[in-house]
DNA sequence: AGCGCAATACCACTTTCGTGGTATTCTCGC
DNA sequence: GCGAGAATACCACGAAAGTGGTATTGCGCT
């Protein structure tokens, strides 16, 4: 069984000097390093050899999602955990955008935060089910809460989807056996709907998802 | 402490009695109704007035998935978690748009059955934590795997981004302090090299995500 | 019976987009 | 130092998309 690496990036001095001695003392995980803060981890990280990091999401100056978002990109293999008090959602998904793999709450106990380490060093994504379920919930409301669509009637929703495929008019009108006329008037008023003047501001508003 | 109902829809009888006997077990939990296939459930499960389902995602017919999407719009209140030897990205997804609210691998113990069970019942979403894996890649798979996008300059992919936010040529042009015809040879290579010839199908395949 | 809405259709006009050229400058690697 | 590739720039032409009208048919609701 390989050592796993740990850093450990965290402002607050006793919270940090805890988990390195939870860290180091059991066999098997050792601290290679901590950081009090985002932009030293920046800096510092690249000697570490990191297997998982540690982040506290409330840093000092730069924040422990941007520091995470940063990190990535330079260190894509190190799989980075949330350290938070926080459970809203917003912050959560902000998080695994920037590329944390898992979700510690400040309440878990040692025992588990260890697993929590094993568990991403392995290709989990440990986090407790109420976070789980926050981000499923983000997951499913993708697709439904979308009241920009529901103005649109059945056949303007029709043609969207070719809009969205890419095709023209005179394709759709084919498809559909309309004439170009009607499939032009038809997304206009699909443009008017919306407010929008181009097939990919349609798309884009209709299609809300990014962000 | 009040006792949860559960039913069992699952379509191989000695997993279903075996579950049924499982939740029975143990004081507050109840069995309230077992189902071999989706079909019956659908037509039964009113009566039952489950707080959790066990849905195999393998059953004859509808699948499990069909199921709980058809369920979980008539009885929205109840927490459907799927069962499954699968951990395929696609069927995890799949069955997470339907409206699952956790996953079960059929190697669970027995007693993170029951815990599964209550974590979903008190608002968690419980999940091993391979399956959160897939699920926040799943997130966050939109900018990453593009083969397609290697191919472009860095030129290229920044104009991209502009393409894809719907801005006009003239409005690059401007933003970016080159010449409209520049811009529009940008546009012309990127096409060319993604083997397109409209913005929306260049959208379509460098981000070929929504499949 | 009459109203409203969705779907259909046509026209004229402007703007934007996509295609096919050519050409210059700069940088990077060999 | 020379060639490849990237970024810049310009032109001309045709196709597609978007704008702003008007008009007819059919369906459902009152």
């Amino acid at each position: 069984m390989k050592t796993i690496r740990v850093v450990v990036i965290e402002d607050h001095d006793q919270t940090r000097q805890m988990l390195e001695a939870l860290i180091n003392s059991r066999s098997g995980y050792v601290c290679a390093a901590t950081y009090a803060n985002a932009e030293d981890a920046i800096v510092a990280i690249g000697a570490a050899n990191a297997h998982v990091a540690l982040v506290d999401i409330h840093l000092p100056g730069l924040s422990g999602t941007k520091c995470v978002a940063r990190l990535k990109k330079q260190y894509p293999d190190t799989q980075y955990i949330m350290c938070t008090s926080l459970e809203d959602s917003e912050t959560i998904f902000e998080a695994l955008q920037a590329g944390a793999t898992g979700y510690l709450t400040k309440s878990t106990e040692p025992e588990k935060i260890l697993d929590a380490i094993t568990d991403a060093f392995n290709g989990g994504s440990p986090m407790n089910s109420h976070i789980a379920r926050k981000v499923i919930t983000y997951f499913q409301n993708k697709p439904s809460p979308n009241s920009e669509l529901n103005k649109l009637s059945v056949r303007e929703q029709e043609i969207l989807q070719y809009l969205a495929k890419g095709y023209r008019y005179k394709e759709m009108a084919g498809l559909l056996f309309i004439s170009i006329e009607t499939v032009r008037k038809h997304i206009h008023n699909i443009y008017e709907k919306l407010q929008v003047n181009s097939r990919t501001d349609a798309l884009n508003k209709a299609y809300a998802s990014t962000k």
